[in-house]
DNA sequence: TTCGGTGCAAAGGGTTTGCAACCTG
DNA sequence: CAGGTTGCAAACCCTTTGCACCGAA
C-alpha cells in the first residue's frame, strides 16, 4: 500500500472529505517526498496546473492536513516549508538540507546526553535539528559542471 | 566596560552615526539579552516608548545591525527572532527555548560525530539546533503556583 | 556643511477571512 | 439532501520603498 493511499485513508478516518484539490496536493507532495517546499512553491505549482484553484485551498488544506499527520511543516532558515509525511508516527527528526536543491534528508537525531546533563533543571519537550550543506548528488553534480 | 558600551563602539568604528534611535534600540536589546524576540514584538515595544520612531528604522537598523554582529538574528520555529550579541566572536551553539516565557540559553552543540560518519559524502556548512521546553525558573514558578 | 539617517505614507507580497456556490458522502 | 469544502475578492498584516527633511560628525 503507497503511502499516499495511507494517507488517503487517514483523511478519511478523520471526516475529511476526497476533493479533487486534496487529490492533486497529496499526489503533489508524495511524489516529492524527500522535499520541504515552501507554501508559495506549492501555491504556484498547484495553480499552473490547477488554475482555478484558490490560494485559500492550497493554505487551508495544508494547515488542516498537519494537523492530522498527513504532511509535515517546518520552519526553516528561510521560510516556513511543508513536506508529506511518509512515517506517520514520527515525531522527532533531524535533517540535512541541501542548500542547492532543497532536498531534506532525514538523519538521527544527535547524541544529547552531554546536553541533557547541562539542562538537568530544564524540562525538554522536543528537538529541532537542521544541518545544511551540499548533498552529494549536487556535489558530483558541481564536479562534472566545473571540469567541463 | 559594559556590553552595550562595546555595541556602541562597534557601531562607530563601521561608521554608523550614533542617533537616538539606535541608542534606543541598543539599550533595550541589551537589558534583555537572554531574549530572542521577533521583529513585531520590537517593533511594538519601541512604538509604544518613542512613538515617533518609524516602522523602517527598526526593521533598517535591525537588519544593519546584525551584519557587523552587534545583533544575531535567527529564524526560530515559531519565526525570524532578534537578540543583542553579547559576545562578538562567538562561535555556534545550540539553543534551548522555554516555551513559557521566551528565554532563550545557549549550550554548546550535540555530539555530531556519529552524524558525521552518516554524512560523509555530504559537506557540511552549519548546523541549526534548537531544543524546546520549560525552563528552570518558570518550573518552580509552576510549582509553586499549583501548591498555592 | 555634508551626507548618512529618519519619518511619513504608500506600495508590496504573502496569508487569511467572509460568504455564496459547489460537491462529496 | 446536508454540511463540509471551495473560489472569489477583498481585507489584513508585516515588511519594504521613495523621497524630502533632519541632525550627527
Amino acid at each position: 500500500m503507497s503511502n499516499l493511499h495511507l494517507a488517503l485513508q487517514l483523511l478519511q478516518q478523520n471526516n475529511y472529505k476526497l476533493t479533487k484539490q486534496r487529490h492533486y496536493l497529496l499526489e503533489y507532495l508524495a511524489s516529492h517526498e524527500d522535499f520541504y517546499i515552501t507554501l508559495t512553491q506549492l501555491d504556484q505549482h498547484m495553480r499552473t496546473f490547477f488554475p482555478k484553484m484558490s490560494h485559500d485551498t492550497i493554505y487551508r488544506n495544508v494547515k488542516e492536513m498537519q494537523q492530522i499527520g498527513v504532511l509535515e511543516t517546518k520552519m526553516f532558515q528561510n521560510g516556513l516549508r511543508v513536506k508529506f509525511q511518509c512515517d506517520f508516527h514520527k515525531q522527532e527528526h533531524s535533517h540535512f538540507i541541501c542548500q542547492q536543491c532543497g532536498r531534506a534528508l532525514e538523519i538521527p537525531l544527535p547524541d544529547f546526553s552531554k546536553t541533557h546533563e547541562q539542562l538537568r533543571n530544564y524540562q525538554i519537550n522536543n528537538y529541532h535539528v537542521e544541518i545544511w550543506g551540499i548533498c552529494d548528488l549536487c556535489q558530483t553534480k558541481n564536479d562534472s559542471t566545473t571540469k567541463a
